[in-house]
DNA sequence: GCCGTTTTCGGCCCGACTGTTTTCAGTCG
């Protein structure tokens, strides 16, 4: 095997801490933010940018020149950015991490460095401590205190952010609740969760009010709330008692449009569209759109009139990332999104013949309750041998008889070994209608190639869960996403978002690549309970946030269309 | 350093908050 390639995510961090570095150094702010957005960019990409570079096709990516290229293609060769070996030898270690403690930024961590020569985080605690940090002009008490407030908070911190799965029907069901009370106009969800992004941090809600007070008071005395962080006339910030952050904007109807648009995001998506803007000689913000010549202000009731002013068709929160979505929609090219009304069953879960907790007629009843027309069972393998399988099939049958015409499809989940064969033989897998191949264990040896063995088995329909990633938990495989994406193709081999919450795998990125690339994507829940079947429309979010249409997920079918789609 | 429906040069989002200040720089989202 090569090389392996740097990952999207160590190429993006080199330019962020060059980008730290320079900035300590007092350079140019736009070379700086350069280098930041690189990062960004990089990191947001589904295909190996490292390979990209490679083939001089880079550039192609939006804030992505002729050096920042010649700077991946100087990681992929020699292990580090030559700019940023150069920095580190000049900037001592810790510096570049005082920038990362809220409150201060470079201007400040470099001033710390330079004139008052501290050089490390346990320094500057001690600097903060004995009060030495006031002799700087500029800087006071409070400031000591919040930076030994930081660094005690850094000791304990931890990088979990919670799941999209988990905070989004919290916060549907606190929207639901404040569009009842009568004080309420609009209300909705707004932020990184309105964008059904895997993980969020806070909960936005926007709403406009006939009295805001009320609504206010209102949300701030609802019995789940366990403290009031801050509360204003028009503004409230609550935490809930499973410990997430509600923020309420509560806003004059006539620019509920542009206030909406700004607290959705993202930051990317929302500086694209201001540059776009400052271009035509208009001046965005959440208060509306200014001409800059005439001084005239445009406010905008929703959406959908901000995104005409501009010149766009309305953008699907899913897709404002700034990764095309602003070019299509000027050009109305932007796709229509599949729905989580398009899909007609569910073609991943578990029951009691294996790790599942219900047994397989609680399952089928639940998922045809749900308006399905099917739903494999595929439970593992390992557990449907030595005749197994054939006993599942009869109880298969005889629900299949009574639930009709719902369907139950005999399928299985095998494991794809560390030697790179599947847990049941050939033989055995000819027997499924369905069958699904996931990595489970030895992630880090050859997963690439493991895969496309799997894929290469003409009795595997699907790999399951590509990378086998668990948010908050473990980063997941090194899959070359752009091999496996060549290989299914060329074998008619589908690749499964699955929609449990701390899964999302495939992740919006590698689904896009996937998609463009004519892969058929099957959402699926990969249920082991009952409720997991209600995952679904996180795993609908994430296909549209990969830009997926109704199409191009396989499940949005007939399971006798899915028939003739499978491979043989 | 990137980028182009006024430009291959000369720009580069916008506003709120904070702390330390008498008018603003730095930081944040």
């Amino acid at each position: 095997m090569a090389n392996a390639l740097p990952r999207n995510a160590d190429v993006a961090a080199q330019f962020d801490l060059l980008a730290d570095l320079m900035e300590l150094e007092g350079a140019d702010r736009f070379r700086v933010s350069s280098y930041r957005s690189a990062a960004s960019r990089i990191r947001e990409t589904g295909s190996s940018v490292a390979q990209l570079a490679l083939d001089g096709r880079a550039k192609e990516l939006q804030g992505i020149g002729k050096t920042i290229e010649g700077k991946i293609v100087e990681i992929v060769e020699d292990g580090e950015i030559h700019a940023l070996s150069k920095r580190k030898d000049v900037v001592p270690g810790d510096v570049a991490l005082f920038m990362r403690l809220p409150g201060l930024g470079a201007k400040t961590a470099a001033r710390i460095w330079h004139e008052l020569g501290v050089t490390t985080l346990d320094e500057l605690r001690a600097a903060a401590e004995q009060q030495r940090l006031r002799d700087l002009g500029g800087l006071g008490a409070k400031t000591e205190e919040r930076i030994l407030k930081a660094l005690n908070d850094t000791a304990e911190a931890e990088p979990f952010r919670p799941l999209l799965g988990d905070a989004l029907p919290a916060l549907l069901a606190v929207v639901e609740v404040l569009r009842e009370h009568p004080a309420s106009d609009q209300v909705s969800d707004a932020g990184s969760a309105r964008r059904r992004k895997e993980t969020i941090r806070d909960l936005d809600i926007i709403a406009t009010a006939s009295d805001p007070p009320a609504l206010i008071d209102y949300f701030t005395s609802l019995r789940w709330v366990v403290e009031i962080a801050a509360k204003g006339d028009t503004k409230a910030t609550v935490v809930s008692n499973d410990g997430y952050r509600f923020d309420l904007r509560v806003v004059p109807p006539e620019s509920y449009g542009n206030l909406l648009q700004h607290f959705t995001g993202s930051k990317e998506h929302n500086l694209a569209l201001r540059e776009a803007a400052v271009r035509r000689k208009l001046s965005v913000s959440e208060y509306g759109v200014t001409e800059t010549e005439s001084g005239t202000v445009h406010t905008h009731a929703t959406e959908e009139e901000l995104y005409r002013f501009l010149g766009y068709d309305w953008i699907p929160p899913e897709l404002r990332e700034n990764c095309g979505e602003l070019e299509a929609a000027r050009a109305h090219e932007l796709p229509a999104l599949v729905e989580l009304d398009d899909i007609r069953g569910d073609l991943h879960s578990h029951s009691t013949w294996s790790d599942g907790k219900e047994t397989l007629e609680v399952m089928a009843r639940a998922a045809k309750a749900r308006g399905y027309a099917y739903l494999a069972i595929t439970d593992h393998g390992e557990r449907l041998r030595e005749g197994r399988a054939e006993e599942q099939w009869a109880e298969v049958d005889a629900l299949n008889e009574r639930l009709k015409p719902f369907r139950i499809v005999k399928g299985v989940e095998v494991g794809i070994r560390a030697d790179g064969g599947l847990a049941l033989g050939d033989e055995a897998l000819a027997g499924f209608e369905w069958v699904i191949a996931s990595l489970h264990t030895s992630f880090d040896r050859n997963p690439t190639e493991r895969v496309l063995a799997a894929i290469e088995n003409p009795n595997v329909h699907m790999i399951g869960h590509l990378t086998a990633r668990k948010l908050n938990i473990r980063s997941g495989a090194d899959i070359d996403i752009e091999r496996v994406v060549e290989k299914a193709v060329e074998t008619g081999t589908f690749l499964e978002i699955n929609a449990q919450p701390n899964r999302l795998d495939l992740r919006d990125t590698h689904a896009r690549v996937a998609g463009e690339a004519g892969v058929k994507i099957p959402v699926s829940t990969d249920s082991h309970q009952l409720s997991a079947l209600g995952h679904m429309p996180i795993g609908v979010a994430q296909a549209r946030r990969a830009w997926l249409t109704k199409e191009q997920v396989l499940n949005t079918r007939t399971w006798k269309q899915i028939e003739r789609l499978r491979k043989r």
